[in-house]
DNA sequence: TCATTTATGTACTATCCGGTATTTTATATC
DNA sequence: GATATAAAATACCGGATAGTACATAAATGA
């Protein structure tokens, strides 16, 4: 076992569980916005003080940064897994959907596009995070698209990478247009749409 | 004439030119954002002080109500005369892509679409507003789209509603984009794509 | 000249923010 | 029990925010 989940010999034995503290920052600035969450309130909903927060995450900064790095592991994974299933391109094209859809965790929208879009106001390091995140789904997509290019699933003539930023946008727009009320049934009829020049000789 | 703008008879006389007040405060939360631009800062660009503001607009909701009912007739009115230009669908959307993608004032985005993304964080008035501006604007492409479709032009079998907040939302999104610094010739190469619906069988 | 009226800027309030100095508390070691 | 160590919370700091009380300046009317 690793040494840093062995509290020190001696000393206050600490009280503060960080990883508790991570789940309610990571679960308060995806519910509303990261920009509409203070470390105060964060402290208070977590019933740690500001010391404490601060000894173990450094400053806001670290602390977005490490909400963004739990959430990228406990959600943004399940879209990468979809991404690089290997199924064929409607089927993985539909999976995209009803994740972005219909999956409960995206009903008030991504923690990831909402740091995206209000990427200015953030620290340092969330935003080289956020940077990272934003390279490695654009891979992502573009592989997948390959692939199905590759398999002759997908013919048109567009390139790899205008079709990975293209999805990419249309599962964000969607997912967002989700968390600001719009009705589902709207949103899937408009996303099916912006994906239809994928499966359209 | 009117008798709002002839000063009043007596009294010390105003100094303060509320048109280039808004001017200045619409010009900054346009080139910004809105929740990045204060109060005390717009006072400051503008050379007056913070009392003569709030006597002539109430308060912070006010003058961000007044500078985006400013932003309506200087700059989306232009939106909606492309949109009731009584063109045809093909011209129409070129010029709507052309307004969206070349014109210089769109270079740093939208300030309705700014607000509209950030509208948690408005006054009342400010907000409400933003809801009637998008009310007319879905109006706006609804009433183009359906006498396409009278046309012949849009055969398509998707309602016209639809068609519209798909159409809103894909200009919005290509605007956004070009705001945040991406390749312009990538957000054209995609914003023609998911404009490609429009006009294919 | 002097009162009235209105706009002006200075200086202030209360509140929130991110971040920290300081004291107190709880443990292990001696 | 005494001491060292580390984590705890209280209470604070400087700065920014939206909004305002108040004294003053500049005009008109008498």
């Amino acid at each position: 076992m690793s040494d840093a989940d062995k509290g020190p010999a001696r000393g206050r034995p600490r009280t503060m569980n960080a990883e508790q503290v991570l789940d309610v920052a990571m679960t308060a600035y995806w519910q509303s916005d990261p920009a509409d969450v203070s470390v105060n309130a964060i402290c208070q909903m977590a019933g740690i003080s500001k010391p404490s927060l601060y000894r173990a995450f450094g400053s806001e900064d670290g602390l977005s940064r490490a909400a963004l790095d739990r959430y990228a592991e406990r959600v943004l994974s399940e879209m990468f897994v979809i991404l690089h299933g290997g199924q064929g391109l409607r089927q993985t094209l539909d999976a995209l959907v009803d994740f972005a859809l219909d999956d409960p965790r995206m009903e008030t929208g991504c923690l990831f596009y909402k740091m995206r879009s209000g990427k200015h106001r953030l620290g340092p390091d969330t935003r080289a995070r956020v940077d990272e995140i934003e390279a490695a789904a654009q891979a992502a997509y573009a592989t997948f698209l390959q692939s199905a290019r590759d398999a002759g699933d997908w013919p048109g003539e567009l390139s790899v990478e205008a079709g990975a930023k293209y999805l990419g946008e249309q599962i964000a727009l969607a997912i967002t247009q989700r968390a600001s009320g719009e009705d589902p049934a709207r949103i899937r009829e408009m996303l099916t749409l912006a994906l239809s020049v994928f499966t359209r000789p």
